[in-house]
DNA sequence: ACCTGAACACCGTTCAAGT
DNA sequence: ACCTGAACACCGTTCAAGT
C-alpha cells in the first residue's frame, strides 16, 4: 500500500494529455489539436499542460512514441525478410497515416522514445539479414525511410477532393504543351495506398536483385 | 507608346511579391517569411500584398510556378529514358530542397501553374517512352513523385545538427533491444544527397527490370 | 487606383496569483 | 503541489480610412 501517486488526485498527467492529443487529432485531424483545444478536452485551463511537459513538440514526441510502439505490436517475423520488411514497412506507414503530425515532429527535434524505435530496428535488422554490407544498409534504410514517411505525409493530408482536384489541373493544361499529363490525367491518385504498394515492390525487387548478384 | 501600365509607379506586383518571397526564404528560411517580413522587404505595409495576392498561398503558388520552371530550363534529352528521367528528378529535387514550403502548398491547394509543370509533363513522357501501359505509368509516375518530394521536403529541413542528433539518439539506446540500429547508427545520415541517388538507382533499376520483363 | 493602419481571431508560451 | 487566468509576442487576414 505505497500509493505515493494516488493521494493527490492529480487530473492531468503525460499519459492523460497523450490520450487527449491523439483523441483529438482522430475526432478532428492534426491542426485541431490545439493547446487550447487540448484543455477543453482535457477539462483544465489551456496552459495546465506546461506543468507536465515543457512544450508542444514534448507531447507529439510522447504521442510518436504511443503510436509507433502500437504499430509494432503483433509483428510476427515469418524468416523472409522480404515479406517481413513489407510487413514492417506498411505499419510504419500506417502509423504515420494516422498521426502524420505527431511523427514528422520527430524529424526537426529527434527524441529518444522509450519503446519507439521497434520497427526501425527491425528494417535495419532485416536488411542486415540481406547479407548487404552496413553501408549499403545505412542508405538502404535510409531510402525506404524516405520513401516511407514522405509518401505517407503527402498522403495523410490528401483528401478525395484534393486528388480529384490534381486530376482536373493536370486534364485542364494546354495539351499542346502537356500531351503526356493531359493523357494520363485521369488516371493519377486513384489509390493512394496501391501506389505506395507498387514502389514498395519495386525498391524490394531492386533490393532483391542486388541482393543475389552481391551473393552470386 | 500605349504603356497602359506604366503611368501609375506601381510599387507592388504579383512579381515584385515573389521576388521578395525567394529572397527571404534564400537568406533566412521559409519559416521568415512571414507577410511583415515581406512587407518590410518590399517597402510596404505588411497588408498592401492583398491588392494583389487573395491570400499567402496565391504567393506559394506563385513561387512555386517560377522555382519548377527555373528547374526544367537548360533541360536537354539524351535519348535515354532512364538518363533523362534521373536528370528531370534531380532536379527537381532541387527545387524542393531550395523552396520546401511553396512547394509543398500545392499539395493542399492544387493549382494550375502556367509554366510550373514541365517537369512532371517531362516525367511522364518518358515513363510512357518505356513502353509500360498507362496505368502503370501513373502508379510508376507516384512513386517517384512520392520519393523525391517526400525525401526531399526531409532533406530540406534536415541540419549537420539534426543529422548528428538523430546519430546520438540511436547509438544511445539500450544495445540488448536495439542491437541493430546500435550498431548501424553512426553510419546513418551522412550524405543525403548520396543516399537519394542511392534510391532513385533503385527504383530505375527495378523499372528497367520491369520493362525488358515486359517487352521478352 | 493603390496603400495604410487599426483591429480581429487565432497561435504557443510565460508568470504571478490563487487554492 | 498543482491549476488558473491575465498577458505577451507572434501569426494571417479584414476593412474602413486615407491619398
Amino acid at each position: 500500500m505505497v500509493a505515493t501517486s494516488e493521494h493527490t488526485p492529480q487530473r492531468l498527467s503525460r499519459e492523460a494529455i497523450v490520450d487527449a492529443y491523439l483523441r483529438v487529432v482522430e475526432a478532428d485531424g492534426p491542426d485541431a489539436a490545439t493547446l487550447r483545444r487540448l484543455g477543453a478536452e482535457l477539462g483544465a485551463d489551456p496552459t495546465s499542460v506546461y506543468r507536465h511537459v515543457r512544450d508542444k513538440d514534448e507531447i507529439l514526441a510522447a504521442a510518436a512514441d504511443r503510436v509507433l510502439s502500437e504499430a509494432a505490436e503483433g509483428f510476427e517475423p515469418t524468416g523472409s525478410w522480404r515479406t517481413d520488411l513489407r510487413d514492417v514497412i506498411m505499419r510504419a506507414r500506417g502509423a504515420y497515416l494516422a498521426h502524420p503530425q505527431a511523427l514528422m515532429a520527430l524529424q526537426s527535434s529527434p527524441s529518444s522514445l522509450p519503446d519507439g524505435y521497434r520497427l526501425a530496428e527491425l528494417a535495419v535488422g532485416l536488411l542486415r539479414d540481406t547479407g548487404l554490407d552496413d553501408d549499403e544498409v545505412a542508405v538502404a534504410f535510409e531510402t525506404l525511410e524516405g520513401f516511407t514517411i514522405g509518401a505517407a505525409s503527402l498522403d495523410a493530408y490528401a483528401t478525395r477532393e484534393s486528388e480529384e482536384a490534381w486530376r482536373r489541373v493536370f486534364a485542364a493544361l494546354p495539351p499542346r504543351e502537356y500531351p503526356n499529363l493531359t493523357a494520363l490525367a485521369l488516371r493519377l491518385y486513384q489509390d493512394a495506398e496501391q501506389a505506395f504498394a507498387y514502389g514498395l515492390d519495386l525498391l524490394l525487387d531492386a533490393l532483391e536483385a542486388r541482393v543475389k548478384e552481391a551473393a552470386g
